[in-house]
DNA sequence: GTTTAATCGATAAAATTTTACCCTTTTAGA
DNA sequence: TCTAAAAGGGTAAAATTTTATCGATTAAAC
């Protein structure tokens, strides 16, 4: 009945592309065609879509408006969240200034740090506020997603913090693995696992690459 | 005998727990501690750890410094790569600034924008530099590993002209998937994907919590 | 020295995820 | 109208990944 994680991290790539084709005048869209567009197996496709319920046609496909606002619903992002951002660095400015998240129904609405030198600066449209002001603020404006963008020093405490505040979920950008109680949920977002993987298969690939050339010498 | 994506995935939080239990002077870590840390089976910890071909001693565990060394050679960090930025704006500004790549291998020597605007600018250690100068810089600094962090509209021509001259790894932060030539490999890291996991956790746990609150007032 | 408890390692089972197969539906074209 | 081709959908198989089980090993405590 849940829908399969791996289904839930395909899901943003299918908005993306049920997007551009609505941009592009299309109203339907085949499983096909859009496991084209992603470098996905069309059965896959197929089978996530299953899981959202939505059936298409033989021949056609499937209604982009209606695939687009179950998608939208399954993730929940018909719903805006605010959010704010604790650690005003690189990263934390970085996406304070990103402008996308609005389309995955996520709303920045303040910045927070603990730096005296930080506090009162501006980032993109923003002013950054003190800790001190951070338990009041969610409370008046009921927020339950929190960014956290400190250093893996500091974000352990800066998470305990927060959930005494009453945020619900944390989007960890350091790295450190959090512990929350059972009622909070935390995902980390780490560029080192990403880069991870892409090191292993650049690794293989320049290897055989290698071994190519060797064979083309005996030749 | 080739290593599971979701191990090689595991791999940079055991190199982070690694170093964390060494500075802390420690010699051996065992696979129970490894995932008390992290979260994990312990279980999961020895399979991802045999696939290395380290092997731990019953009662004390693994010896650090070459469970670190392994793991980090597997991943190909032993090595440090150059690599180059495209795309000036907010995020690549910020990675470029990112000083935590070097304890993976990964060291940005230069940054390329094709706006007027931001080019001869400074970022961080950085000067921008202009698209008409990739080229040349690619091949005299032979670099292999490109970051793309330019509007999506943007990504495949950008792809494409650093493929054309001769980089062989891509690490894609454009919402957009790439078209490259099979001895090509790109990674795609993207924050919806990672947010999108987020949302439904944190959706079914509010879910769950509004369950329990009816049930209470049943009581 | 013997016992105990922690841990490893190998194999097997379970769970999850991906892929294959085959049949049905529907549109477009002959 | 009939036929062909392009999907979709359901079920089952295959592949991958995670978890369980159990015996073997070893340092530390007694």
């Amino acid at each position: 009945m849940s829908i399969p994680i791996p289904t839930i991290k395909r899901f943003p790539s299918y908005l993306r592309i049920l997007n551009q084709a609505k941009e592009g005048g299309r109203k339907y869209i085949s499983a096909t065609s859009l496991a084209n567009e992603l470098g996905l197996n069309p059965i896959q496709v197929r089978k996530d879509i299953s899981s959202t319920g939505i059936e298409g046609k033989p021949k056609i496909g499937f209604d982009i408006e209606e695939l687009t606002q179950y998608i939208t619903h399954v993730l929940g992002w018909d719903n805006t969240s605010d959010a704010l951002i604790v650690g005003a660095g690189n990263l934390g400015s970085a996406i304070a200034r990103y402008d996308g998240f609005a389309s995955y129904g996520l709303k920045i609405v303040a910045v927070f740090d603990k730096s005296a030198e930080k506090i009162g600066t501006t980032i993109g449209s923003f002013t950054v506020k003190s800790m001190e002001s951070l338990n009041r603020f969610i409370n008046e404006n009921r927020i339950s997603i929190a960014v956290i963008t400190v250093p893996a020093s500091q974000a352990q405490a800066v998470c305990d913090l927060l959930v005494k505040c009453g945020i619900r979920g944390i989007w960890n950008f350091a790295p450190k693995d959090l512990k929350v109680p059972e009622s909070v949920v935390v995902q980390r977002t780490d560029l080192a696992t990403s880069f991870a993987v892409l090191s292993v298969k650049l690794g293989k690939k320049l290897a055989e690459s290698d071994d190519l050339d060797s064979d083309e010498d005996m030749i």
